[in-house]
DNA sequence: AAAATTTACGAAAACGGTTTCGTGTTGATA
DNA sequence: TATCAACACGAAACCGTTTTCGTAAATTTT
C-alpha cells in the first residue's frame, strides 16, 4: 500500500512550501532551476499526479460531462453515447452516464444529483415519460442556475438550448420517394406514439411524400405499436388485413420483425413487399435479405453533441452565444429488402 | 440566471456563521429550533443542495464508480454496464464510463485518468491488447494505491482482486453435449485468438465434452478468426471444405454470420447442421431461425460486480478480506437453430 | 451567591490544490 | 555607498463542505 502523495507530502519531504512545490511543477519561473529539478524529479518518482477533485473544487469545473439517455441497450443510443465518449476525451472530458429508463422521475432524480457539482453540462435524450407529460422544468431550472445542456434526438421545441437532430421528416420522405420509384403504391408505417417528436417528424415525411406523388393516404395503413412490447400478433394481423407493397418502419425492431412476419406469411421481399427501417444497427446488417435502412449516424450526432456542449463550456465570452440546431443528415441505405 | 447557492451565501444572508447553517441542515441538536427552521426554510427555498464536489473532497470518496469497457456498442458489455448502472444508482453511485476500444494505452490512459480522486473503484474488463500483452502493472499500481478494482469477464489470473466470470467452460460442455446428445457427431467450434480468457475456456469445454463422449477431436473443426472483421469468405470455404454438422460459436456475431452462410450453401439449420452461438442478443432472437445461443446473464453479472465493488468500498472492518471469484451461471436457451 | 452545567453558537482546521501578494536576499545601477 | 530591481521563495486566501473545539450567556445545582 502506498497511498497517493500530495503536495503537502512533497513539500514536507523536500523542507519547502506546498506553494514553491506548486508553483515548481507548473514550471513557473519563480522557481529556480534548482529547486524545480529537485521537485520535479521527486515527483516523477513518487508518480505525483495533482488530485482532480482539488482541482475541480478550486477551478469550478469538473470536466465532466453528464449524458442522461433514455435507454442503454440501444443500438442507436449506444453509438451516440460513442461518439459523445470519443470527442469527450479527446477534449480531456471524462462521461458520466445515467439511464433515465424512459421514466420522468429517474430523469429527473439522475439530473439533479449530477448537477450539484459532478458535471459542468448535460448531453441527454428525453425519456418516453417526460415526452409524454410535456414537462420540462427540471431543464428549466439547471439552464437558469447556468448549467448548458444540449439536446439530442429526442428533443422538445420547449426548451431554448443547443440541439442535435436528425432530419427525420425529410428522410422519412426520401425513403417513401423510393417506395414510390420503384413501383409501390400501397405503402404502409408502422410507428410508436407520436408523443415522440422523431416518430411524429418521420410520420409527417411519410405522409408529405404520398400527397407529394398524389398517392390518397389511408389512415388503415398506419400502424401504430406500443413503444417495446410483444408486437408480434399486432403485425402479423396487420399484414393479414391490409394488401401491402412496402411498409416503412420507424425503428429497427419493428423493421426486423415486419421482415421475418411478412415472410413468415409467405410473401418475397422486397417483390411482394419492400421494407425499410431506421438504424443501421447490427440487426439491419445480419437479416435475409439485408435490411434497407436509414442510417442515423449516431456516432456523428454524439460528436457533434458533445463539440457543441464543449464550446459552450469553454465559450469565455460573455455575451451568450444564441441556441443552434445542428441537423445531421441521414443517409439510406439501400440493401436487400427494397428494390433498387 | 441564478446560480447555485452554498453555505456562505446562506449564513451571510441570515448572519449566522457557516458552520451554524450546515449544523442546521444537518438538524444537530447543538443549534435551536428557531434558528434550525428560519435557516432551514431559506435553504429550501433557495433549493440549496450541497456542493458534491466539496463534499469529495471533504470525505475522500467521490461516490463515483469508474467503468472501463473495451467496446460499448457490444450487446453484452451494454447488457453489463446496465446491471452495474442499475446497482450503483440504487446505492447513490454514480458511474463514469470510459471506452478503451480494445486498446491497451487507452486503457492506462483512462485509468489513470480517473484514479486522481474521480473514482472511489473500478469495474473492468481487459481490453483485448491488454490480454494479448499480458501487461498489467497499471491495475498493480492502483491495487496498490488503495483503489478496489473488480474485472469481469475478461479477466487475469495474473492480478489479484475480485472478479465475476461466466461459467464458460462449463457452459461450452454443455452445448456441445447437447449437440452431441441430439446426434450430431463432427461438431465444430469458431472462435477468437486464445489470448482472451473466455474463448479459451469455452475451447477447453468444447474439447472436454467431444473427449467424455468419445469423439476424436479435429483439429480441422476448429476455425479462429480474427476479432472483429469480415469474415465471410473464411467461413464460406471452412463449410465447403469441412464435413460439419454442428458448429458452436464463441460470439453471436460469429454465430449470426455462420447461421446465414449455412444456409446460402443450402444446408437446413438445425436438419443438416446446428448453430449455438453465445450472448443472448437481439440478434439471436430476431434471426431466422431463431439462434440456440448461451444467455450470459450480463446484467445480473454488472449487478454481482457493482455489489462486490461497493461492498469492498464500504467495508469498515481493517483487515482485508479475501478477495472473491463469482462465477455467473449461463444458461443454454434452445431455440430454431437446435434440435431440441 | 458561587459554582457547575447546559445551551447555542462561532472560529478554525482540514480536504488538496492554485494564485496573489509580500519579503528577505542578491546583484546591478547611479 | 545608497537605491533599486530581480530573484526565489513562503504565507495566506480561496474553492464549499464538515467537524472539533472554544466560549459567552443562560440555566441549573449546591
Amino acid at each position: 500500500m502506498k497511498p497517493k502523495i500530495t503536495l503537502k507530502d512533497i513539500a514536507k519531504e523536500l523542507d519547502v512550501s506546498i506553494s514553491t512545490v506548486s508553483k515548481a511543477l507548473k514550471n513557473s519561473k519563480e522557481i529556480s532551476k534548482d529547486t524545480k529539478d529537485k521537485i520535479k524529479a521527486f515527483a516523477k518518482f513518487y508518480n505525483y499526479r495533482p488530485n482532480n477533485i482539488a482541482l475541480s473544487l478550486k477551478n469550478k469545473r469538473t470536466k465532466n460531462i453528464g449524458v442522461i439517455i433514455p435507454d442503454i441497450v440501444h443500438h442507436f443510443f449506444t453509438t451516440v453515447f460513442r461518439g459523445i465518449e470519443k470527442y469527450a476525451n479527446e477534449q480531456g472530458y471524462n462521461v458520466i452516464v445515467c439511464v433515465s429508463d424512459e421514466s420522468f422521475e429517474k430523469e429527473v432524480v439522475n439530473m439533479e444529483m449530477l448537477a450539484n457539482g459532478s458535471i459542468d453540462g448535460f448531453i441527454l435524450s428525453l425519456s418516453a415519460e417526460t415526452q409524454l407529460k410535456n414537462e420540462f422544468s427540471h431543464l428549466k431550472e439547471l439552464l437558469d442556475q447556468g448549467i448548458p445542456i444540449v439536446l439530442f434526438d429526442r428533443v422538445t421545441p420547449d426548451i431554448d438550448c443547443d440541439k442535435v437532430v436528425l432530419n427525420d421528416m425529410e428522410i422519412a420522405y426520401e425513403a417513401v420517394s423510393h417506395f414510390i420509384n420503384t413501383g409501390s403504391r400501397k405503402i404502409a408505417l408502422v410507428t410508436t406514439e407520436k408523443f415522440f417528436n422523431v416518430s411524429e417528424s418521420r410520420q409527417k415525411g411519410y405522409l408529405d411524400a404520398l400527397l407529394a406523388n398524389g398517392i390518397k393516404v389511408n389512415e388503415e395503413l398506419i400502424l401504430t405499436l406500443p413503444h417495446d412490447n410483444e408486437n408480434d400478433i399486432s403485425i402479423t394481423t396487420f399484414f393479414q388485413n391490409n394488401k401491402v407493397d412496402a411498409v416503412l418502419c420507424v425503428n429497427e425492431i419493428f423493421a426486423i420483425q415486419c421482415l421475418s412476419i411478412i415472410q413468415e406469411l409467405g410473401f418475397n421481399v422486397p417483390n411482394d413487399i419492400s421494407v425499410i427501417g431506421f438504424t443501421d444497427g447490427i440487426l439491419s446488417r445480419f437479416s435475409v435479405p439485408r435490411l434497407s435502412t436509414v442510417a442515423q449516424h449516431g456516432e456523428k450526432m454524439g460528436e457533434q453533441a458533445a463539440q457543441m456542449l464543449i464550446n459552450r463550456m469553454e465559450s469565455v465570452s460573455e455575451e451568450e452565444e444564441p441556441f443552434k440546431t445542428e441537423v445531421i443528415n441521414a443517409t439510406l441505405i439501400k440493401r436487400g429488402s427494397t428494390i433498387n
